[in-house]
DNA sequence: ATGAAAGCGCTAACAT
DNA sequence: ATGTTAGCGCTTTCAT
């Protein structure tokens, strides 16, 4: 940075005045009169003057911000959750860092670090994919709460998810009312949401007497992963697919159709998610969805809630997902049954 | 905060030294003896020592981050944008910290006013909706590279784009090479982009001697806004639709396949941008696909050079959009005709 | 190889 | 109502 932006003391010289009237004076004080204030505002704004956030910082030991990582911005989901968090947090005068996951969960955990390094406030973590240990620190640091997962107990570390376990049995049933039996699982792959929803699938399968006909075909939460899973899935010759989330289910249509099969005359697609995407008449998923801005908003309250109060017990929030009846699944007919 | 982190003091009491060997010795520096390294990491270790980063950017003035706003998290141009900064800056050890622009653009202006407080080194903006003297305080004051606008010019300020103009050329090059003449334009709105692409259309249209069928219907960029603009674009009888971005043809294809009209059947529909979800069979979207991730990966770079140069003359990178046929557009039949 | 000291930009007693 | 001062945590000469 070659100019070196203009600091108080530079206000404070041209207006005459020394610093510390400056930062009162900008800070609203009523103890300024109003003739140094008005010289002062109108020296800031000729100088553009813009307060040292990191100065500011270091003195009042506060920053109004707090992160949020994101797993995957590709996945609407995120983006979905986020306005939640945002809309809330700004209300109580604080503002976001954002960082976004990436392949690889090192340089994930280095993300977290750079932001814990700027002095956030609290952390929010949608759908990350770091080790217990690594939580259990961040969580002794920094107010921590976590969206989309709800596995761990860690001490002053929230968590707000949606019950996947009942939502894929809220997708199970529903298949099984429209007369499916073979009805195959893409599941999301080897994490903590997508083994909830597996997990639901199986007990679900179970108490409706279908146990014989379990299968889970191992999948990931992208739609190239749905497609690519599903080529294995169709070999089981199911009448109906679970798939661990949307954009996988979006995937395994595609693949689908591209063997010629069509949804839902010959296969009844579920997902899980309730991506605004999903209600494209174009695309008109038939999904779970969970209350994803919602998820956002409880995040952020319990986030605010542990930032003034550290040490209250950890709390773990769970919304009911909703069944969205839309074109992707239908009843069993004389084609697949 | 209640609990205060560990200083660099803690570390060197702990470690038996002074603060200046502990910076050292966390610095890397060869003139630490091992012996000294050695307790220093334990210490740092122990203490669970993390950097403040407030502190240090005080000191050396500098951040090694660059700062990111995204328009609309939701549209999945911009994830696949971001990606392409990422990779690039990561390369070259710096962080993002990425904010969301808002419905509210005072709140858009607001979040920069946080990133530049917090000492970033650039900004990169991407599909921002800041008005010029804005854009040329903050260009002034921070190297800046805008993504996807190329209207401005605005000293120390960079700008990457695709030929918007060009793109849509392209489009209505492809439906009058199917047949079509009566080709309405669904525009995108009130902003830089989506003029461009209108009047990349009425060129086309008037250089193919098609100018009495133009037709431009004001809409928006987003699936809702490409879906409520479709009735009005289906009063004009077209056989096909040249809409402003790929999430609002979508929604402009729902529209169409509401009306119970068929695509490419009845009307073909073209969109612009590229999105990866268009690909999908279910989607499967003609369109104008512009290099995304290339696009961020050349913004980051401007972005870099601008930060060692600072006064490094304006550039402004064009990069070109390619025609990706798929299945939402055919040749005009005797049904539409 | 190590330490002392100064200072980055800011705020907050405290003094006047 | 305004100024003086100390110090937040860090890096970086400059001594030793």
């Amino acid at each position: 940075m070659a100019h070196s932006r203009p600091t108080l003391h530079d206000v404070a010289t041209l207006a005459g005045v020394s610093k510390s009237l400056v930062s009162l004076a900008l800070a609203g004080s009523p103890k300024v009169s109003d003739l140094s204030r008005t010289r002062i505002v109108a020296a800031a704004a000729e100088l553009g003057y813009r307060p040292n956030a990191a100065a500011r910082s270091l003195k009042v030991r506060r920053t109004h911000t707090i992160g949020v990582l994101i797993l995957d911005l590709h996945n609407p989901v995120f983006a979905e959750i986020l306005d939640g968090v945002q809309t809330e947090v700004r209300q109580h005068g604080f503002s976001t860092m954002l960082i976004s996951g990436s392949s690889d969960p090192a340089l994930e955990q280095a993300e977290i670090e750079t932001l814990l390094r700027f002095q956030i406030e609290g952390l929010i973590l949608i759908a990350h994919r770091l080790p217990e240990t690594i939580l259990r620190t961040v969580a002794a640091e920094v107010p921590t709460v976590v969206v989309t997962r709800d596995d761990l107990d860690i001490p002053q570390m929230d968590s707000v998810s949606n019950d996947d376990v009942d939502g894929a049995r809220m997708a199970v049933d529903h298949l099984v009312g429209l007369g499916h039996r073979r009805i195959v699982h893409l599941n999301g792959g080897d994490n903590p949401v997508s083994h909830a929803r597996s997990e639901g699938y199986r007990r679900a399968m179970t108490d409706h007497g279908l146990a014989e006909f379990i299968q889970v075909v191992p999948g990931g939460l992208t739609d190239a992963a749905g497609f690519a899973a599903t080529s294995e899935a169709l070999g089981y010759h199911p009448t109906a697919l679970f798939v661990a989330n949307d954009v996988a289910a979006m995937g395994a249509i595609a693949a689908i159709e591209n063997a010629n099969l069509s949804v839902p005359e010959d296969i009844s697609v579920i997902g899980y998610d309730g991506i605004r995407i999903g209600g494209m008449r174009r695309v008109n998923l038939t999904t779970i969805a969970q209350p994803l801005a919602e998820l956002g908003r409880q995040a952020a309250q319990h986030m605010l809630r542990r930032i003034s109060d550290r040490d209250s017990p950890a709390q773990h929030e769970q919304l009911s997902a909703t069944l969205v009846i839309r074109g992707t699944t239908g009843p069993v007919t004389s084609r697949n049954s």
